[in-house]
DNA sequence: GTCTATACGCCGATAGAC
DNA sequence: GTCTATCGGCGTATAGAC
């Protein structure tokens, strides 16, 4: 029993290995640019064959990798929404996230932000259709509802408010912008909120 | 020596029949899924032999497409800070052009918005070290020194700005927002310039 | 200057020993 | 579950006739 508990975990964590190491040079090069054999190698093992012990083909690891992310992504944002009731105070909490995320996870945000996932993902849904997408078009609908924020057309109010958080993060992630993401929160926020704010 | 014209003439049609096939298809699916058959066959070449005539390789075709494209912008952004001494009313300019070829030319707005060019033209210069970029940093530093702008890092300001301009076209350019951009140009602008003015 | 034909290499993917 | 070996295919690129 024991020993048939450290083999399945053995698998897992080769798989692990092997996502942690596809996310990483997706994120560096783009998924073009990348083989698998520089996957396996990354990932420590010595051929491509055993790759496919654990994924049918190239793609299903993007595959896995955008329902990892996306699902984790879900669960915050769940979380969030808990938290608080104001759109503001919801907006917030996704926006420290996403600070966080940069920088302590930013081949994660690379892959939100910068890939092109329909590029090399065409049967997966597009971000915007995404769970976590759709329940930050409501919260900014309750927004508008509740007076918060400005009567307009909501995918345009989400256009406003993530086009400067993300375009922020992107200089982060790209290096233009040396500082930690951390250090551009409090004035980034500001300027966003700002943006769409009923005033 | 008419016939020698003609068929320079010719050739450089042929050129540029080839540039504007792969800029769609470009713009369309990526450039690592167009293969040099698509393009051929999109600019009426039976073979991809004959496109050798004009580009030594796939990469150049993409790399004379950036010069075209960044040779042009940079012209138009030449004539607008001529035409205007005001940041205010430079940038403005800067933005009805861009809302303009969303409109009227959709694939070089995706060239430049959308597509991840380092990946695939690791040679040239990122798109913020190019000539149209560097002159828009000047464009926002002159505006924070005359008062304008607010006086924060002008990168961050750059991004706060066109991350708004160019999240909005986005939108237009994948068909999340349905009207043309052009009906988004007065309230986006508008947005944009609040973000970033000095109170 | 465009065609037919073809070479070449890389990479994704499989078979089968261990 | 990972290795060696190898296949097949696609896409880039070239040679040479017309």
């Amino acid at each position: 029993m024991d020993q048939e508990k450290e083999i399945i975990q053995s698998k897992a964590e080769t798989q692990d290995e092997i996502l942690l190491a596809a996310l990483k040079l997706f994120a560096e090069k783009g998924y073009f640019n990348t083989s698998l054999t520089d996957i396996a190698e990354a990932a420590g093992i010595k051929n491509t064959s055993a790759v496919y012990q654990h994924f049918k083909n190239k793609q299903m690891i993007a595959s896995q990798l955008y329902t990892n992310i996306f699902d984790s992504l879900n669960i915050s944002i769940d979380d969030i929404r808990r938290r608080s009731q104001k759109s503001s105070e919801q907006l917030r909490g996704i926006v420290d996230l996403f600070f966080k995320l940069t920088d302590d996870a930013p081949d994660v945000m690379q892959f939100l932000l910068i890939l092109k996932l329909n590029e090399f993902l065409p049967e997966e849904k597009p971000v915007l259709e995404t769970d976590p997408f759709m329940k930050i078009i409501k919260i900014i609908q309750s927004g508008i509802n509740a007076g918060e924020i400005r009567n307009i057309n909501p995918f345009l109010v989400n256009a406003y408010f993530f086009g400067i958080i993300n375009h922020a993060l992107e200089l982060v992630l790209t290096g233009a912008l040396d500082k930690k993401a951390d250090a551009y929160l409090a004035q980034t926020w500001l300027t966003a909120w700002n943006a769409i704010a009923r005033k």
